[in-house]
DNA sequence: CGACAACTTGACGGGCGTCAACCGGAGTGG
DNA sequence: CCACTCCGGTTGACGCCCGTCAAGTTGTCG
């Protein structure tokens, strides 16, 4: 196993998520190439239409996917912490449909396509921990399409949240108690289909609902059933994997 | 090759979108226990929380994957058509996180899980042709979220439109110049996180913009090229796989 | 102390939901 | 061959949730 907070010892704790890792595959995981950068906040990592060689793996801080529509709206499809895997997609897809941003100051270690490519069909296990990493992506998008399709927008920011704070702390990111958001206002809009002017009201209203406390951006969930509750958040959809 | 209109026939045309598959990948898909079925409207092919051990391939007919919000909101999260593989993802996740149902009678081959994911491993073109047919999945739900989140009714409406006739030219489904389509309004609306109302609304005013003429369910679209730019309708998402 | 980003709050309006009624075609049964 | 039923489409009235605009406040960093 690697040293701690190293981009390694992220990689393959995500891929042991899935069960079976043998030594060799450690091993083999262990003579990827990576190159680690540090990166300050709002760095744009991939932009939509790159054709990207490289994949990114977030080894600290806090990423988000996004899209935009032709009159220039803003869509975040998903938000990234320390441990995951930016982009598998570009294994197989030339063109980057999205574009990808640092939130936060952030460590990424970048793993060439086609040696990553090679390494899941020699060692089977890496491949199917690598590839079901992707379908557990598929899982969220679809909530998230719910999310904003089906939900009112106070259901729908503190469904955000919990998704958010349950990632989070399968990873060791604080506790729902005290919890220290990365992302502005505006960002929670984004991801969440709302303006930032309505996500201001709206968590005033959790605030006053006593689900939460805010101090600036800083978060502490008072209740996390009743957040739960009122956000219908069910994490089976994350598959044990966040 | 398969004989035209069997479920083989659409499993090899799917999966050689991606390029290469060789004679021996295709014999061995040929050897595929699948177990042909025909159904009706609106039956439950997989309900969310179904521990799938099979995979369904769509060999005639359409359908769609929806999930439900706790409070009975219904929200569909992608439309199907024949070729396509409609649960991929249970080669890896064992829970059903959405369900899977047919909205015209249809023909579903049925593939045991396990003896596609062994002939993922052993012959690695159809490994990688599935991956990259899951990946393509989570693109175009990345697009949904940007539709739902971003876009107004009838931009919305258009876009699903343009997305589903793109995908239906592409396997010999119609054109666009005359045009069934299986859903009705109440669908387009659940997949659009419209009202049958408003979604009858808006196509009412796509129709007056001269995009499409209607005539019950049948649409024509008359303009493609001003519904797609009503659409801010880019097919590059679909990863030339529609 | 000035500049700036992000948060906060209020006034106002519109897009879309809700409710309710009606229509029209397809299938069914006598 | 006609009446009945039902599903889905169509239309109007009304209201609310959330967007827009605009002005202020607060914390941070030089």
């Amino acid at each position: 196993m690697a040293e701690l907070d190293t981009p390694l010892f992220w990689l393959t704790r995500k891929l042991k998520l899935t069960g079976a890792l043998e030594e060799e595959d450690i091993k083999r995981l262990g003579t990827l190439p990576l190159r680690t950068e540090r990166v300050s906040r709002f760095r744009e990592l991939v932009r939509e239409g790159d054709i990207p060689d490289q994949c990114c793996l977030l080894a600290a801080g806090y990423a988000c996917r996004y899209k935009e529509s032709l009159r220039g709206a803003r869509q975040i499809v998903s938000f990234h912490l320390r441990g995951d895997l930016l982009d598998i997609q570009h294994l197989f897809l030339a063109r980057a449909d999205h574009s990808l941003q640092t939130i936060t100051p952030a460590t990424v270690a970048w793993i060439p396509k086609a040696e990553l490519l090679r390494l899941a069909w020699e060692r089977p296990n890496i491949g199917k921990a690598l590839w079901r990493d992707t379908l557990i992506d598929g899982s969220i998008f679809r909530e998230w399409v719910l999310n904003v399709g089906r939900r009112d927008a106070k259901t729908r920011v503190a469904h955000m949240l919990c998704e958010f704070v349950a990632r989070c702390e399968a990873v060791g990111l604080g506790s729902a108690e005290s919890f220290e958001f990365p992302m502005t206002q505006e960002q929670i809009g984004d991801a969440t289909g709302l303006t930032s002017v309505h996500v201001n009201r709206t968590l005033k209203a959790l605030d006053g609902d006593g689900a939460l406390l805010r101090n600036r951006n800083r978060f502490q969930v008072v209740n996390w059933e009743q957040l739960c509750a009122l956000a219908e958040f069910d994490p089976a959809y994350l598959h044990a994997a966040a």
